[in-house]
Order: structure tokens, then C-alpha cells, then sequence
DNA sequence: AGATGTCTACGGTAAACACCGTAGGAGGCC
DNA sequence: GGCCTCCTACGGTGTTTACCGTAGACATCT
């Protein structure tokens, strides 16, 4: 029965697994909405989510090193699939349709969502598992 | 300072959008987790959701009848502006490669992804807004 | 030595979440 | 009428979330 990260925690985890390990204050500074928060809350969720297992630290000289102890596609993919079943139906285009419509689509991102279309459809191909 | 609806809140206007006004009866059935509630809790919540103005209800005979009361686009929009800013770094093709990887794309899917975004190319090309 | 600054650990809090039980009204059926 | 069933409104609960302040350790600088 563990739960899964909260948004928050998810925010976290993304960082870490996008930079490596980070301390408290490189995760405060990075956190990806503007917020002001005292430096001690970002610590406090860190601990937390060091109980939960969702990350781990090692002291490096006075401060706290964490690093990310669970994977990315098990964390994001659980999240994936609960937001497409229970808000888009179970489709994953209707996702789509409304990531496209809803988000900044550059040139460049829809050129890499075709690649990523293309080489799917050859891995579907290719037969899967 | 308005808080957007929780993942469970969200599931609901879901099934509103989706179906239509729907008996508090209506939406513990379809909800689409398979969990057990009890009839009281999916209440609960409905009249939660109609304090902060996410849904309406009429009286339709003794039962009430719950309607979405906000927009789809409107509500679904910054929640995955915020996924995809807080968890893929800004990049919705990010989002993307993970929806392709964690949840189940059949060739129909597929497809409707590609018309989808054949389609958004169009309309970049046609100029925006 | 004393002041300053940064770090950790810990306790605490207001609000929200998700859940449920109970009381009471309204309707149908025998 | 009596019984059963369905509904609502309301109160209440355990847990989590997100946040912060404070105390104390350690290092640095003057």
C-alpha cells in the first residue's frame, strides 16, 4: 500500500533524475514553479521522501547529498497511465490532442513527437515484449 | 488563490464532460479506478466539488443531478501546462516518449496521433491565435 | 574569542483529501 | 399503516500535504 509521490515529490524527483544528486538548496533554487519557500521546507519533503524510499542521501562533509532511489519509468509510468485512464478515457491520443492543444509545440518538439510516432510504429512492427 | 481540483476531482469532470450530468449514484459506478467506496463518499465529494464551484447540481425528483460547471480545456490546460513544466522539463515530446513507452497504443491510436498532428502542422502553418 | 553564516534534525500547524456513518425525508409495495 | 429502499445533508475521522521556526552543530572570518 505505498503511495505514490505527490506532485510535489514528483517535482523533486525530476530534478534529480534529470541533473543527479542535488543538496537541499540546489533543489530549492531548481524547483521548476517561482515559489518562494524557506530553505527548510524543501528539507522537510526531503526527509520525507527519503522515509518513503523515493530518494537517499550521503553526507558530504556538512551537507546532505540526495540522490533519487527510485526509477523514472517506474515512478512516471504508474502516473501516466492513472492520468490517461482517469481523465482521457484510456486513450492516449485523446492525451495528445490535448497536450498539443494546450502546451507550446515548437517546430522542433513536433518533429521529434513524429520521430517518436515513426520509430514506435517500427518497434510495434518489430512485435513487442 | 483558487486550488485546482485533485486527481480525484478531476476523475469526476471527467465523467461529467464525457457523459453528461450524472446522479451521484452514476458517477460511484463509472468511476474509473475499480475501488470500493461507499455511495456517501462520492456525495461527499460531489458537494465539496459544488462549494468551490466545479460542478452544479438540479434537483431532478428526490435524486440530484451533478453538471460540470467548468470548462474542460479550461481545467484540463494548466493541469498538464504544470505536468509538463514540473516533470518533462518543459518539453511535451518528453511527455510524449513516456505515453508511448507506459500505456497501451494500438494502431488505431497511433494513427489518430499522427492525424493529429498533421493537423496542428496545418494550423501553424496557417498562423495562430 | 566572538560574530556570522550555513547546515541538519525535529516539532508543529493549517488546510485539504478521501473516506464513512448516521439521521431523516420521500416514495413504492404488501 | 408498516416495511423497505433510495435519496440527501451533515458531522466527523485518520492521513497527507506543504509549509515553517527553532535549536544546535560546525566552519569561517575578523
Amino acid at each position: 500500500m505505498i503511495r505514490p509521490p505527490s506532485a510535489q515529490e514528483m517535482s523533486i524527483l525530476s530534478l534529480l533524475w534529470e541533473q543527479g544528486p542535488l543538496t537541499a538548496r540546489q533543489v530549492l533554487y531548481a524547483m521548476p514553479d517561482g515559489k518562494e519557500r524557506a530553505y527548510t521546507s524543501i528539507l522537510t519533503v526531503l526527509q520525507a521522501m527519503e522515509r518513503k524510499g523515493f530518494v537517499s542521501h550521503t553526507s558530504n562533509g556538512v551537507t546532505n547529498v540526495y540522490r533519487a532511489e527510485v526509477k523514472q519509468g517506474e515512478t512516471v509510468g504508474p502516473m501516466l497511465r492513472n492520468l490517461v485512464r482517469d481523465v482521457f478515457q484510456n486513450s492516449p491520443s485523446a492525451a495528445m490532442q490535448h497536450l498539443l492543444q494546450q502546451t507550446k509545440v515548437d517546430d522542433e518538439e513536433i518533429q521529434a513527437m513524429e520521430r517518436l510516432l515513426k520509430q514506435h510504429r517500427k518497434e510495434k512492427r518489430g512485435g513487442d515484449v
